[in-house]
DNA sequence: CATGAATGAGCCTTCATTCAT
DNA sequence: GATGAATGAAGGCTCATTCAT
């Protein structure tokens, strides 16, 4: 019986085995980041990694099961931008501001695997969903700080919280990727200003004057 | 001179000629509406359109060719939505809810294609530059208006009217995608509404009580 | 039934006909030349001709067929090289110098074609024995000339006249094609006296000291 | 880095792969040989080696690659005529008709391949450098012996030893090309006879009365 | 006769995946 | 586990030739 068929891979059982795994996802980050996702090829990251074509398989069914081990490596601090969760009774404005500068961040230093997943999560559903879920995670905890900005008599309470959050991120999200992807360029603290201006704005914040 | 390599197909010069190309361009958007871009092979366009490979390569060089015919005749309503320019002294936010609105509905309406859009702006260069240059010129004329808006004392003075409105428009657009696209239902009087009140709050205009 | 199967195609029958035709062999002659029998398109021969691809049918076959029909168009000039057939009496050394002299150059003013014949010969077996039979005509006029001049004790009589002919003439031949079309190039008139030279020594005739 | 593209192969390394690549060029010189270079599919070559098409792209990239291949596997013998490289104070005609025997030998023995060289070169600019450079060896060798017999008194004076050795070795080549490619037979020890003769009256060599 | 669009067989090339060593 | 050669389905593209207008 053919024991390959759509089986997953284990996970290495051995110390050499692990390396080769762990030299196969850096080797493949590097080539997907470089060459984008559609035109890397397998043997390009087995020669990257400098290991043969076969033990490509021996841990990875396809090209998507390397990437998605890309991501889960570098999933830490995509996911989770250092938000040092600032202290609840601090000014909100500083919060989302501190909040901006993390996404902000993150997003930059990020930004050619951010890339990749927007490119890979163009063609492939499972991806999709996940940057959907990505998506979601800010979204929610957005809109959870506007409800309870608005429940504490300091946001404008016409807003429906949780689309307010789905525009409001939207609109960080957009603007990290058009100055990190597509190029055109913005000082960050310009940026982070500005977007935290709007969003203070667009929630009707009392706003400390700041700059 | 050679006609063949990288050469720009003429136009046809006949009528049956024209016919075959509008038939390639409109089986083409089905095709890749259908199929996505790419998984769409040219064999799948010319079955569509009734017609053999070869005639295919009578008009177009290759897929990219073809995608940006269909985004051509597609243009006209997907670049300029049918923005009833508003008359100037009008309500200001009345006009950035019947721009959002028009925004929505031709985004709705080509849903498939900017779905498509998106999906090859991530994959060819060229496309991606199309799609920066649409961008653009929301950007602008929204910026423009920013810029109009403060200066009559209407707005937020301290934003920057260009980074502002690459914030603002990218917040529509995204929310667009993910309404659209993603397939996150939101109702769309909401949608415009919601968006409408956000930037308006977002510039610090005067809103006339609505809903 | 139908009639373009292999059939020979018929003259043209008027005077329009007779333009187009010509014109397609005049255009065929460019093309080839520029870009070699195989790379030329019967296409890019119709459109150096300013005709459609349909009418290329009208008078000729294939690419073979026109090629055929530049060679016969310049095969006046190519066959019978300018060779004011010396008087009989005259020294025969200087027969043999005008004869190499001719040849070269008809070979000179003919080399683009001389160098397809080459290629086409090297391709086709029409063309092939085409050009055999184009050296067989210098072959059998020297190998005469050669017998007659045994037969007048002149030339070595041990010499077979027909083999010694072919070699002579390929001489000859092999270096026109190396100068004038490899492109190793020799002064014309030093070409004529080693030619001539060698010839005469070969054949062991008498030389009057010349230079 | 891709490997693909217009990289060169690299060499086999296994014995495997090495016995595949030796298949593949026994394979090609077996077509081409039979269907000449233009009509030899790949297709042809991996059926004749019995191995998938994918296997050739392993080892070659193109039709013009394995050619090379085969060329390179038959050079030894082509370039390098088994010219018992006569003694030196032996006769000169003695030297030129071991040459010339040796040459022709070298030619009927790889007749087919001189054939398909000969095709070749007057498609590919590559091999008609190579066939030019094989021919300016013997040319070079010819020069350099006329222009040493010159020196000895032995040979006409009168002679541009480069020229002379061109016009002779084409002699040669065109003739072997005539009997051993086009088929005019000549017997071979009439052909070594007659060549040799011809050498020798051409440079004034004194004849020992041979047959 | 001329036109030029339509046809489609034919060949090349890629690369994910398998498998013998 | 590792290796790297072998596989072959899949799709792109060309251009000689036909044919309706």
């Amino acid at each position: 019986m053919k024991t390959t068929e759509n089986a997953v891979r284990e996970p290495p059982r051995t110390a050499r085995g692990a390396r080769t795994r762990a030299a196969l996802v850096t080797a493949a980050r590097t080539v997907f980041e470089r060459d984008g996702y559609l035109n890397a090829r397998l043997t390009d990251i087995t020669a990257e990694a400098n290991c043969s074509t076969g033990s490509f398989y021996t841990y990875f069914t396809n090209k998507e099961e390397v990437f998605a081990a890309v991501l889960e490596e570098a999933q830490e601090e995509m996911l989770h931008p250092h938000v040092r969760e600032v202290v609840g009774d601090e000014d909100p404005v500083a919060i989302i501001e501190a909040s901006n500068r993390a996404y902000l961040e993150a997003y930059e230093r990020n930004a050619k695997l951010m890339r990749l997943l927007e490119q890979v999560a163009n063609i492939d559903d499972n991806f999709r969903e996940l940057r959907r879920r990505r998506g979601a995670l800010f979204v929610e905890r957005n809109a959870r700080s506007i409800r309870d900005l608005q429940a504490r008599g300091l946001a404008d309470p016409e807003l429906d919280p949780t689309i307010a959050a789905r525009a409001l991120s939207g609109m960080v999200g957009r603007l990290a990727h058009s100055v990190y992807i597509i190029g055109d360029h913005v000082d960050r603290e310009q940026l982070v200003w500005t977007l935290t201006r709007l969003w203070a704005n667009a929630l009707r914040l009392e706003i400390t004057p700041s700059r």
